[in-house]
DNA sequence: TTATTTTTTGCAAATAATTATCATATATAA
DNA sequence: TTATATATGATAATTATTTGCAAAAAATAA
């Protein structure tokens, strides 16, 4: 037997999420799908975001100062920017940092699999409105 | 007026915090202090998280898989590592990597203030243990 | 196709972390 | 010491997320 069946509620949701970059939350999400398929539920939505992560089809975000989860289709590894002004959040593709590890391992004792980064500051479109007040 | 007071409960959550370097939750953090002194309230506990992070004295983290935030109350510039078979936490202190903003600036066009970088794989002890059951 | 089996769904209720309310207590400035 | 703004404890409320369960849908077998 197959162990995740090929649900219309899971395509969708693995959809809504592949086409929106802004790494939106399970409500977000939830919103998105029910104008797709209005008889959706929020049980659903937060069932198949665990089943997609599980399958290691998308990964899950938490951010200080947020009490909820983002969720993220991009399957390439990248960091993330995130705006202390509007709070959107950025994919960072940039060459990973790989040697960076070995350093860490050698200092710490522990064995490094893989790392995450967090950026903050002020993104373009908040520098751009800001430009135009003036 | 003075904006921030000290408080017995202020005081002593702080003091808990500097000495418990496991990046405790808030839940922790009450038991502690519960033991010093028995009345405190989960809502001190809280709100005094609250502001000892708006008076930049402590740091809250969050991880993916956990609904709750951790607190740090080390004030060096450091990162973190988490241990992937025991959820342990670790502060990695190394030299901090000023010149990745830099290219990540450049690239995304953003502005970048800071950054925080989190690693990830199996601790020091967990790697021990492993070889005493062998 | 149809029957069988297992997973998934929608709904509603349950959890768990955190926050708000409010009357009382306490720290600080004068 | 007094005045006053801030903090506290107790409890209720809120919010994100999870769970239980009967019915529905998907995968497989016949």
């Amino acid at each position: 037997m197959e162990k995740y069946r090929q649900t219309k509620q899971r395509k969708l949701i693995y959809q809504v999420l592949l086409a929106d970059k802004s790494h939106p939350s399970a409500e977000e999400i939830y919103k998105k799908v029910k104008k797709l398929k209005p008889d959706i539920s929020y049980a659903t939505v937060y069932r198949n975001l665990k089943t997609l992560k599980a399958q290691g089809k998308i990964k899950e975000l938490k951010f200080e100062g947020e009490d909820f989860s983002r969720f993220d289709a991009n399957t390439k590894p990248h960091y993330h920017f995130r705006c202390l002004k509007c709070g959107r959040i950025y994919d960072i593709e940039v060459p990973p940092l790989k040697d960076c590890e070995k350093l860490v391992a050698q200092l710490s004792g522990h064995d490094i699999y893989f790392h995450e980064i967090f950026y903050f500051g002020i993104c373009k479109i908040c520098k751009e409105s800001f430009k135009k007040q003036v």
